[in-house]
DNA sequence: TCTGGGGTCCTAGGACCC
DNA sequence: TCTGGGGTCCTAGGACCC
């Protein structure tokens, strides 16, 4: 391991993250091949990436590959309480923490006392102490490239780039290691015969951008010649939230599927309630029984979190989709919400009988905050004074 | 081999407004 | 009667990530 004093963004990346936690709450598991998702594998334990099991990969293939496998069913609590503890021991290093996933995280090290290699060997030694599980850190002193060390450096590992280094390290390794390039891409690139960053790296932009578009080709040719000025940035939003389901092959009745829907949207909006956000674009993801994918999307004049106004604009787009999945089939329905605000609403309790009042302060809050903070005002009755959302922005 | 469930970002065309 | 350029919003699709 080569220890540098420069490099300052750890990222961090929990191993098989889902196989981990099940071989850590059951002893039997440990060593063996653990399969976690029945229908696809969600996540395998590495004695079970060892057979070639891969994550997204159809659970009979898997089986074939791995007959051994033990396969158990995915719990999602553990796996969303195992991310918290991890994320806790995250923000006990460095308050600069930026999330990815469930399961990976930049941490930015610079101004911490400690060289960032002493800190990413504490890191790991804390989280298998704490939490008891395995996670990879890649050190360097940029996102993209500590993001590609710990990808080399899985699993159980730690791996500084040094400033010094960079570019020996980047240039042999395979296109698919940069990040957002996938198989398509990568299909494309190949086409040319490019097959490594170096490649990229001396590639002209803008044959990169006639390639890829002017947002990835630029974006492209940036990270293979080192160059990614992006900052480790707190307390990013979620900018959607969905729900879907699979159906398998057999076909579905417009009354299963408007059933399927409202518990989708249902879930859905106490997700949302529960963040204290309201969204205002509401998405219908539909897969057809050729696995095409579609969606269909309506926004609506308000922002909302009431799950009635969901459904209906969900159940409108379902039924303007109704002679597609008629003819087409249908293998995968999905709701997904956007455009997402925070709901700062206030509750003005004030008397049924002064509505003189309730329009006053209407006027006053649109006063202190803008003509655009007041929305919608409701009058809920007798007890329960008027209700305000304010939607600021 | 037959396909989960959650996200992010980009592109492109059309509507609409100035 | 014919017509520019720019900006924003909405919709749909696609690629990618874990």
């Amino acid at each position: 391991m080569f220890v540098s004093g420069s490099a300052t963004i750890l990222h961090a990346d929990l191993d098989a993250f889902y196989a981990s936690v099940e071989q850590r709450d059951d002893p039997a598991l440990r060593g063996r091949p653990v399969i976690v998702g029945g229908g696809v594998v969600l996540a395998a334990s590495y004695e079970a990436k060892a057979f070639g099991v891969r994550t997204a990969m159809s659970g009979g293939q898997a089986r074939r590959l791995c007959p051994r496998a033990i396969v158990v069913r995915p719990r999602m609590g553990a796996y969303t309480e195992a991310s918290k503890a991890v994320f806790a021991v995250f923000r006990a290093t460095t308050p600069l923490v930026e999330g990815l996933s469930i399961d990976e995280a930049f941490l930015d090290a610079d101004g911490l006392r400690r060289p960032p290699a002493d800190v990413a060997v504490r890191l790991r030694r804390d989280i298998a102490e704490e939490v008891g599980l395995p996670i990879t850190v890649g050190v360097a002193r940029t996102k993209f490239l500590a993001k590609v060390a710990s990808g080399v450096a899985k699993p159980d590992g730690l791996l500084v780039v040094p400033p010094d280094g960079e570019l020996e390290f980047l240039r042999p390794l395979p296109v698919r290691r940069l990040w957002g390039v996938g198989r398509a891409t990568a299909a494309k690139l190949a086409g040319y015969g490019v097959t490594t960053v170096g490649d990229v790296a001396d590639m002209p932009e803008a044959a990169l951008v006639s390639l890829l578009g002017s947002g990835a080709g630029r974006h492209l040719h940036a990270l293979a010649r080192n160059r990614d000025p992006r900052p480790v940035r707190t307390g990013v939003r979620r900018r959607s939230m969905g729900a879907q389901r699979a159906l398998g092959r057999r076909g579905r009745s417009p009354g299963e599927l408007d059933a399927m829907l409202v518990g989708l949207v249902d879930r859905l909006g106490g997700r949302l309630r529960a963040a204290g956000r309201v969204c205002r674009t509401v998405t219908l993801r539909l897969r057809f029984g050729d696995f095409a994918r579609a969606t269909r999307s309506h926004t609506l004049p308000q922002a909302t979190a009431e799950t009635p106004l969901l459904l209906a604009a969900a159940r409108n787009l379902l039924a303007a989709a109704a002679p597609a999945i008629e003819s087409r089939g249908i293998t995968l329905i999905g709701v997904s919400l956007g455009n997402l605000h925070d709901d700062r609403a206030v509750q003005l309790a004030l008397p049924f009988d002064q509505g003189m009042e309730v329009d006053a302060a209407v006027d006053g809050v649109r006063g202190r905050f803008g003509s655009s903070a007041i929305t919608r005002a409701v009058l809920l009755g007798r007890d329960q004074g008027t209700s305000v959302p304010m939607l600021p922005d």
